[in-house]
DNA sequence: AGAAGAATACCTGAATCCCGGTAGAAATTA
DNA sequence: TAATTTCTACCGGGATTCAGGTATTCTTCT
């Protein structure tokens, strides 16, 4: 009997998958945790077979919470949930240790598909999923599917350009020279190959780093 | 005995749901439709309810398809289900003759909350959805609740910005001259009540317009 | 302590965007 | 058909952004 457990702070998402799963006989839902500090504490006292990880927590980036889960159980297979199919986050997960990708509008059958899939150490990726990373390969473009390095006062600046604020409107808040925040977004722009803003932020929430 | 039927394009939901449910005597999940189209054949066989809505569908707006079902009948409930708790939607729904609202990271208990109320003729918004409401009344400047209307050209405009094309790039594209694109930039920022590009996508989102 | 990375600031010039208009042609609607 | 809306295009001026730098100070890490 395999022991499952689901990390996701959507009590429905829970019931669900509890649902699709509850008239096999050789897996059990043994846990629900809705957020990283839950999961992480539930997986000290008892180990599990395998993981749903929702890749946004409300307390931890999923795909952190992967890497240390990956870190402490060597055995675990992880296999993470997201709504939305973006670019970048599969290659994330699979560095982090992850065995698998579903998304959530995901049938029934492709659940079972993907745990026996996990469970016989081969890595599944949803069908949608899979489309994304062929197009990533086919790409020209391909050196650049690493997520960009960013700092603390790039992330802020980001952040503020991402509300709507000008360079100047920054500048004076965070109480620095205008130089200094076009010195930034200049950098933000070089490293996630950007020639605009627009494409700045288009690509930064692509990367999930907003 | 209620009759509840579920649209949903996430199985996910349906399942979830239809557990949260299963153990109340007065209400049954009597029908799981898919999309808009399937919905609409359903409650033309049999008539229903109560009904929650997703309100992002494959093949058409949630808010449009709970317009259409409220023409057709006067009396059904219905709940809008999102998961992203977005300004101006509830707004929208309520106008489109929603009844209640509801975030898809709600617990059982607010579930059957909500059910009770409308089925009582209240209108029942989640609680995070409240504050959101709340915080438009509270804005200095509410007297823009209402959702701008966008012509057919100002739409497409809109998307290339998105994408992250300058002006010039966009003129070229649309073989129009950069004044045009310049000119319903400029229309567009004074319908959505944006200062620069970034602040008029972000509405944008914001009212679903992208 | 020294090296490396981060944060700060400055410069110039060109490109683009923003804001205030006006206005004719085309399409749609009453 | 008349009225209204939408689409198109233009102008000028100021603000902001973009694309090249350079360079000093402040942290952080080894």
């Amino acid at each position: 009997m395999l022991s499952m457990i689901i990390i996701d702070d959507h009590p429905l998402v829970g019931e669900g998958v509890s649902r699709m799963l509850v008239n096999l006989d050789y897996i059990r839902v043994n846990g629900i945790c809705k957020s990283a500090a839950e999961a992480l504490t539930y997986l000290e006292q008892q180990p599990a077979d395998i993981i749903l990880l929702d890749i946004s927590l409300p307390d931890m980036d999923g795909l952190e919470l992967c890497k240390l889960i990956r870190k402490q159980n060597k055995d675990v297979k992880i296999i993470g949930l997201t709504s939305t199919n973006e670019a970048g986050i599969i290659t994330q997960l699979l560095a982090n240790g992850g065995n698998g990708y579903l998304l959530k509008n995901m049938e029934r059958d492709e659940l079972i598909l993907a745990i026996d899939e996990v469970m016989n150490g081969k890595i599944f990726l949803s069908q949608a999923a899979n489309q994304k990373i062929l197009e990533q390969f086919h790409s020209l473009k391909d050196a650049m599917n690493s997520v960009p390095v960013l700092t603390r006062r790039e992330k802020e600046i980001l952040q503020l350009l991402y509300e709507g604020l000008t360079g100047p409107q920054i500048a004076e808040k965070l109480f620095l020279s205008n130089y200094t925040i076009e010195t930034h977004r200049k950098n933000l722009m070089q490293k996630m190959n950007a020639n605009n803003t627009q494409q700045l932020l288009k690509l930064a929430k692509d990367y999930r780093l907003i």
